[in-house]
DNA sequence: ATACTTAGTTGCATTTTGTAACTAATAGGC
DNA sequence: GCCTATTAGTTACAAAATGCAACTAAGTAT
């Protein structure tokens, strides 16, 4: 088959870490940019179906030893320009995961970088990572994307610096839970409370179940 | 290389008809389900670039004969499932055109359909289409997106009408044409006005130029 | 001239959004 | 125990955005 070409997969990681969305990169251990830091990513198989999905389940829990709470097609980059080997295709997907999660993976070749400060990273990976942060910027506005970046429960004032953080401004904070109210999307946990500090402690909430998306879901087969 | 794969292009391609959203197919001229209505499709070639643009554009081409005055890239099929002859992956394109250009390229192999009531359809071209429609839909709630769909100049009553296609709802003339001037992406044809009936004329509009993303840029090297 | 039809605007009621000021609940210092 | 500091969560109200009905405008047909 002579149409036949090079298809990865690509996957931007997100999180927040000390207040500001981060990028998960993991030293590249291949040539080319080898001990470099890029995107997880790796060749799809042609048996993984929905999509890429498993192909991005399987190369993320590859090079992070992560199950993604949460995954979403981004877009397709494709080109000459984009791999010095030539010519390639890649299905890029966004994760999206509490700092923790990372953080208690420890793998050795994994760390985060604030996504506002990159330096220049092999292949088209800032522009990958670029197209990414739009949109989550964009769904932040009117969406409840940001609330798999805040773990798996979490008080509303903590889910505010969440969103903070992906629009890059402060948001008035009745504003915030009337939208987080119309949404929908959370329940208290019941009784739960978090104390933390000389004050009031905030009620707990977390996704309902319908809107997890989880783990559960995505990893079959691994 | 074993980790090679057939990828192709997609194109759902969309235009209003008879005042409801519709996509239009061509005619297989091979088989798998030769003969039958399907998107417009096609095979990757290695040396094309900037994503699956410049494929998107020659494969439209070649099968409805159109430059597409909007192109942009909707989403990535790919699985066993979709193709009898295996896996494959398919990045999806949708194109947006005004009903007359279809018409005044009147190639025999190329029908539009309504795009809510579409019978089985090859491959998973169904969920495709799906996609999309939801995309527009989407965008047409806060976006400039349906213009496309107007051709090249338009009076504000029309793109009311294209609007509601897309949504499926009747707007508010006051509240329609708030928005559009907020979005600022017209600009009235000057003295131009369109008589049509016996009424008063209504002013024709055209898309600012900076907002067109059209043909002149994405056909270069047809 | 008058009636009819669609284009486009104006004024106002309703709803949504943003803000400040309030009350609530905790820990810690004295 | 009681006051203070601090953050959580609510309330009341002002400001802005939205929806609607009624208006004026400009043409054709009779």
């Amino acid at each position: 088959m002579h149409q036949a070409v090079i298809a990865t997969v690509d996957i931007v990681f997100l999180t927040i870490h000390n207040g500001r969305l981060g990028v998960a990169l993991s030293k590249r251990d291949k040539e080319p940019f080898q001990g470099g830091d890029a995107l997880p990513g790796g060749y799809i198989h042609a048996q993984e179906d929905r999509d890429c999905l498993d192909a991005a389940v399987r190369i993320l829990h590859e090079k992070t030893g992560i199950l993604p709470p949460y995954l979403e097609q981004l877009q397709t980059f494709a080109g000459a320009a984009r791999d010095p080997r030539g010519w390639s295709v890649s299905v890029a997907y966004f994760a999206l995961v509490h700092y923790r999660v990372i953080e208690s993976a420890h793998h050795p070749d994994v760390a985060i970088f604030p996504v506002d400060a990159l330096r220049r990273l092999p292949f088209d990976h800032n522009d990958i990572i670029a197209t990414a942060v739009d949109r989550i910027r964009n769904k932040a506005q009117y969406s409840s994307l940001p609330c798999h970046l805040a773990g798996e429960t979490f008080t509303l004032p903590k889910l505010q610096k969440v969103y903070e953080a992906c629009l890059g401004e402060a948001l008035n904070k009745v504003s915030f839970r009337r939208k987080m109210q119309e949404l929908a999307v959370l329940e208290a946990v019941p009784g739960q409370m978090e104390t933390e500090g000389a004050h009031r402690p905030a009620q707990l909430y977390r996704l309902k179940a319908e809107f997890k998306n989880g783990l559960k879901s995505l990893a079959r087969g691994l």
